[in-house]
This record gives structure tokens, sequence and C-alpha cells, in this order.
DNA sequence: TCTGGGGTCCTAGGACCC
DNA sequence: TCTGGGGTCCTAGGACCC
């Protein structure tokens, strides 16, 4: 019998300003997205007021006056380092993990001799002494039912942040129908109204449902997913994590913008960041697609999207001619209109490993000029900061920069704003 | 005034080939 | 009166995830 255990940090983002400002304890507190759009984290306290996922600042921004939430702007640079500490405390302590997100982990616990609710208590109170982040597991013969699991012990109190379906097979049905089907890991919106109107609305009727239907309406990943409902694993570990298949950097704008010149800006900051993040990886990309889009939920203006794809051959990391290329497929893409463009992309695919490209029969293999600049430009940005060096019109300051007005320091990852202990 | 960013997988349909 | 059948590859778009 398999058994999977799912560990999640509790309101992750919220949870690592806390490590560093005890005075958020306890109180209510949420971070917005990029260019500070949307709620992507809430405390406890501020999902008790009503705030939802995504909700719209500007939709809630009087409620959290009122109700005096802290509001912060998004820290990546610190939620990355804490989710590394996290992820290296559980490392040293599980059999077999594999990360699955920035604040989740899959936990391989199959053949623990170990009471599995004991052993997950004493790894959540080992995480949260040595990074100080709040855990929740599940444990559950396959991943979709761990999931479940963690989703649960998250909802009681009694379950004091674990709850072990692996353990006790004679749980799973109750569990099953406390589920909403939309609550399914794998379950959409789409999904859950396709299964609605065949009166299927909790996960426990979902197991029960007609394996030719659930093939035809919801396709071969509807399937899976209720097989592993029924305990019949259909996606195994994935210790070893796949190369990836691309690379985007994409920003909204903190202005809207109809000039080639703002856009053509954005694009090339994007292209030195999507190259550079590809060169840390050793990999090089064969295709590449740039795109400006309007804002989609301003019905009232006319809407567009401009995209172009071009194959890069032979395939590169290179910052400048990822730029030269990008740059030129913008141009050409380019229409002036009525548009106020809101957002824009740079997408690079085809990725292959730096020493796996492929070359023709007959050339000898090409001397790569440039590594030693672009290796030059990396290890001045790594030591002195991001940006330090960068190339021709990619400026920090230009009209399309992201809006980030709530800003807290980088606690873990610069020398120059890492706090200060007074004793 | 103000609505994130970065991914994966699957599917349907078109182009092309024999 | 009336245009095969079967296969592969590629792409765009949908659905879903965090």
């Amino acid at each position: 019998m398999t058994a999977f255990g799912l560990l999640d940090v509790n309101n992750m983002f919220v949870s690592c300003h806390r490590v560093f400002d005890p005075s958020l304890a306890g109180r209510p507190v949420i971070v917005l997205s990029s260019n500070d759009g949307c709620a992507v984290a809430r405390s406890d306290e501020a999902k008790a007021l009503g705030i939802r996922m995504a909700d719209p600042y500007f939709k809630i921004a009087k409620l959290c006056q009122a109700n005096r939430v802290t509001v912060l702007s998004s820290n990546f640079g610190l939620y990355c380092d804490l989710s590394t500490r996290t992820m290296a405390v559980i490392a040293e302590h599980a059999p077999a993990a594999e990360q699955y997100s920035i604040d989740e982990c899959f936990l391989d616990l199959t053949g623990m001799v170990e009471d599995l609710a004991v052993w997950c208590q004493g790894l959540r109170a080992t995480v949260q002494r040595w990074v100080g982040l709040p855990t929740t597991i599940g444990t559950g013969p396959t991943r979709t039912l761990a999931k479940l699991a963690n989703r649960l012990a998250k909802k009681s109190k009694r379950a004091e942040g674990v709850l072990d379906l692996a353990g006790h097979p004679e749980w799973v049905e109750t569990a099953l129908a406390r589920t909403p089907v939309l609550e399914v890991w794998g379950i959409g919106k789409a999904s859950a109204a396709k299964l609605a109107a065949r009166d299927i609305t909790d996960a426990l009727r979902l197991r029960h449902a007609d394996d030719r239907w659930l093939r035809q309406q919801l396709g071969i990943s509807g399937l899976r997913t209720v097989q592993e409902l029924r305990g019949i694993p259909c996606h195994d570990l994935e210790i070893i994590p796949d190369q990836r298949q691309s690379c985007t950097v994409s920003r909204s704008f903190g202005q809207p913008t109809g000039r080639l010149e703002d856009v053509r800006d954005a694009v090339v900051a994007f292209a030195g960041k999507a190259a550079a993040k590809l060169r840390s990886e050793k990999l090089v990309a064969g295709a590449l697609t740039v795109y400006a889009a309007t804002n989609r939920f301003r019905s009232d203006l006319p809407q567009r999207t401009l995209t172009a794809c071009v194959t890069l051959y032979p395939a590169a990391s290179d910052t400048r001619r990822i730029v030269q290329t990008a740059v030129a497929a913008l141009e050409r893409a380019w229409e002036s209109g009525p548009w106020a463009f809101t957002k824009a992309g740079l997408l690079l695919a085809d990725l292959v490993a730096e020493d796996a490209v492929p070359r023709d029969l007959f050339s000898p293999p090409p001397a790569d000029p440039s590594a030693g600049l672009m290796q030059a430009v990396d290890s001045l940005n790594h030591r002195f900061g991001r940006g330090t060096a960068r190339f021709g019109l990619a400026s920090r300051t230009a009209s399309w920069q992201a809006r980030q007005d709530r800003k807290t320091p980088h606690f873990t990852s610069r020398w120059s704003e890492i706090p200060v202990a007074t004793a």
C-alpha cells in the first residue's frame, strides 16, 4: 500500500512576513501580487473578514482600512529563501520528497513503520522551530487524497495540523463526503459546472461517477483524478524534477501605453531576465514568442493582443541575441491603433541543455564568443544585485514599471537589509 | 484611477505525407 | 456524379495548478 504526504506552509507569504515582524501575529494581513494588483495571500484573520483569493485590491481597500488590515507588497526574495530552508529541513527528515510549489512538498511515506500522525507532528514542530513557519500535513494512499486530507486538516482545529488518511482508510469516505468537487485537486470551475449538472457536488459522489462519461466530459486528466480518489495512484512522486520546457517573463504595466518605445523597453528588460534565467540553468532556447495585450477587464476599451513567434537558430541564451530577436519580432507585429497596452511578455520555448544542442552535420562545433561576457554580466548581477549590469535601453525607471508601494526589506538576501536585533 | 505571474498537460484541427 | 484512409507533426487554445 502506497502512502503519500502533502506538507504545505499555512498562508505562506503572510507567514514569511510574520517571521521577521512578530507584531503581525494574530492580526489581519494580506500580501498583494505584482503591481499591487490582487490579494494573493491572506492571514486567517483576513480570510475571516471575507477577503478572497485574488480579490483586486481596489475593491477591498475600504474594507481593509476599516478593519486595520496590514497590506504588503510581495517580496519574492524572502519567500524563495524561506522556501529553500523549509525544503532543506524536509529533505533531512523525510525518506523521499518532491517539491511541488514554493510552499508545498509531497512526501513518500510508503513502508514507514512509525505512527504516521506522530511522525508528521514531529516534522511540523521541527520546521516551526528551525524556520519559523507553521505547516499542515495530510496523508493518503494517493497524492490526490493526501491533498484532500491536507485541506481538511486545515479546517479542523482538533486535527492540530495533521490528518492521516493513509493510516485510517475508514475515514476516507467521510473525508470525501465533506469535500466539494471544486476543492478536489484537478477539478476546476469548468469541470465542476459539468458535474453539478449531473448533481455530482462532493468528492464521494464524484468517486462513484461513471468512467465513460468522465472520460468523455472531463478528459483523461479528469478520469485520472477520480481514480486517485478511489485510491488508485496515477501520479508518482517525481523526485528528480523534469527539465523545464519554457520560461516566461511578463508584467502588467504601472501605466497603460500605446507607444512602441515603451513596450520595446519592457521587452528588452524581460529578455535580459529570461536569458539570465536560462543561463543559470544551463539551457538554451530554440524559439521565442513576444506579446503585448490590452486590459482584458476593460470591456469598454478596444481589445488587442499582438503576438509574434520566431525560431532561434542556433538555439541561444545570449542576452544580446534574445533582445535583438525579440525586438525585431515586436516591431514586425506592431500596429499603431487606439490600443492601450497594459501587459507584455516574453516566452522562451524549445529549451535544450547547452551541451545537448542539436548541430548540423558538417559545421564544426560553434565557438561561443559571448560566453565570457555573459558570465561577467551574470556574476556582477549576482554579486552587486540585479540590474547592476544590463543591456541597452533596459532602464529601471520606465513608465511601464510595476507599482510596489508597500515594500518590505529583503531580510535574508541583502546584506544591507538584514534586521538588527538589540538586546 | 486601480484586476498577478509562471508553469504543465491535453485536445482538436490543420498541414502534410504516402 | 462526385473526390480514400491512415498516419504524424505542429499549433493554438482550454483547463488547471500554485
